[in-house]
DNA sequence: CATTTAATGTTGACACTGTCAATTTAATAT
DNA sequence: ATATTAAATTGACAGTGTCAACATTAAATG
């Protein structure tokens, strides 16, 4: 690619300084103006790069979807002793991911991008990740250590839990803080960061799926 | 409250067509100017309901909270034989209202009202909801239905769950038609109406959550 | 009843937005 | 060195939230 023409790197530019502008002050806050503003350019040079808003948005959102495709996929590529464990390492990565890049888990599976503006390669990259959560339950299965349901549905059961306490904790909605206040030693929550150790309450969740609630 | 005074209700068509507009094309084209154009009434009008659009983004979401406390506290009035039965269908109606008010239960959990604009009274009405999620289960664990496991993080699973599947479903990244076909007989979708028979989902997962999804 | 008061609605104004069309600048290809 | 094309600019337009000043009318008051 070499080097750039006039600004020199103005497309990353533009995703960076929006991430920052989201991160500080909300998406409504992301204006072209403000970009071309920020980045000592005019107003509609950030044009040239994104054919609306709604398209650097999207390519916020393609760029999650890539960074959470390669972190499954390693996860996935590492060798277990016990393979109910790699479930759990995908599930405490994929909330680990949104709670760290919580703008780019927005974009992706929010409803800030139009289902309609959701271009195909978006579409793509998602199921990349949910074939990701797929695989190691299929492994499982294979090895009898799960249910032989059908592990779809497995899939999907995680998925919501994993997506369910990603949105959750992002969206100030469940303070991880006092949800998981007052447990078992097991569950710690970081009081220092004042956010809670995901590996323990995923551990947790974990272990609930995997046995149940019901007194036997 | 008798007849108003010039154009009658406003407030009360505000809210609606407020909501009108957000399901019929989302909710960036619900402009203040909008609203008064359609209720035939100046642009400013609506000002003199709502302080900004943010305060009546909120009047929306306090109306969900109130309707959607209200469903389960019914549910949790009714007697029931099996009291787990009783938590499924707190579950069932959760994500029943869900996808019976979208628009209602993004502006609750999503992220559109910034998390410094709630109001307390919307916090307090969070919290009542929580409540009725929490109750059904301690019910059961009082009579020794369910693992001594703290109701809350039981409570927190369950939240977490429907919260999940309401919001992929709700947002278009979960196909119900798609997401259980291929199941057990247990399952079906209801492919005249396009959408999954919440109620056979939800007592799917109820019996992965009940038993776990270990084999043994 | 007449009159004050407060609620409700209007108009004008300002600074801001997305985005198009026409134009200029400069990097690359020839 | 010149032609081509990518990149950036300026001007323009319609739309937005919201404030301040003003107008109207319902309700409260005497």
């Amino acid at each position: 690619m070499k080097k750039k023409y006039h600004h020199g790197d103005l497309r990353r530019k533009l995703i960076e300084t929006a991430l920052q502008i989201i991160s500080e002050q909300g998406l409504e806050k992301v204006t072209m103006r403000e970009l071309g503003k920020r980045l000592e350019v005019s107003r509609t040079a950030p044009y040239r790069h994104f054919s609306d808003k709604s398209a650097l948005l999207c390519a916020i959102a393609e760029e999650g979807y890539k960074k959470l495709s390669t972190i499954i996929g390693q996860i996935n590529e590492q060798n277990t002793d016990d393979p109910l464990i790699r479930i759990q390492n995908v599930g405490v990565a994929y909330v680990k991911f949104a709670l760290s890049n919580p703008v780019h888990y927005r974009l992706m599976f929010g409803n800030e991008i139009l289902e309609s503006k959701r271009t195909p390669e978006l579409v793509r990259l998602a199921e990349e990740v949910f074939n990701g959560v797929l695989f190691p339950i299929k492994l499982c299965q294979d090895k009898k250590l799960i249910r032989p349901i059908n592990p779809y549905i497995i899939a999907n059961v995680l998925w919501t839990m994993s997506h369910g306490i990603s949105t959750l904790l992002i969206d100030g909605q469940m303070q991880a803080t006092t949800a998981f206040k007052g447990l078992p030693a097991l569950i710690q929550v970081n009081e220092i960061s004042g956010s809670a150790d995901i590996d323990r309450v995923f551990e947790y969740l974990g272990e609930i799926i995997a046995n149940g609630i019901l007194e036997r």
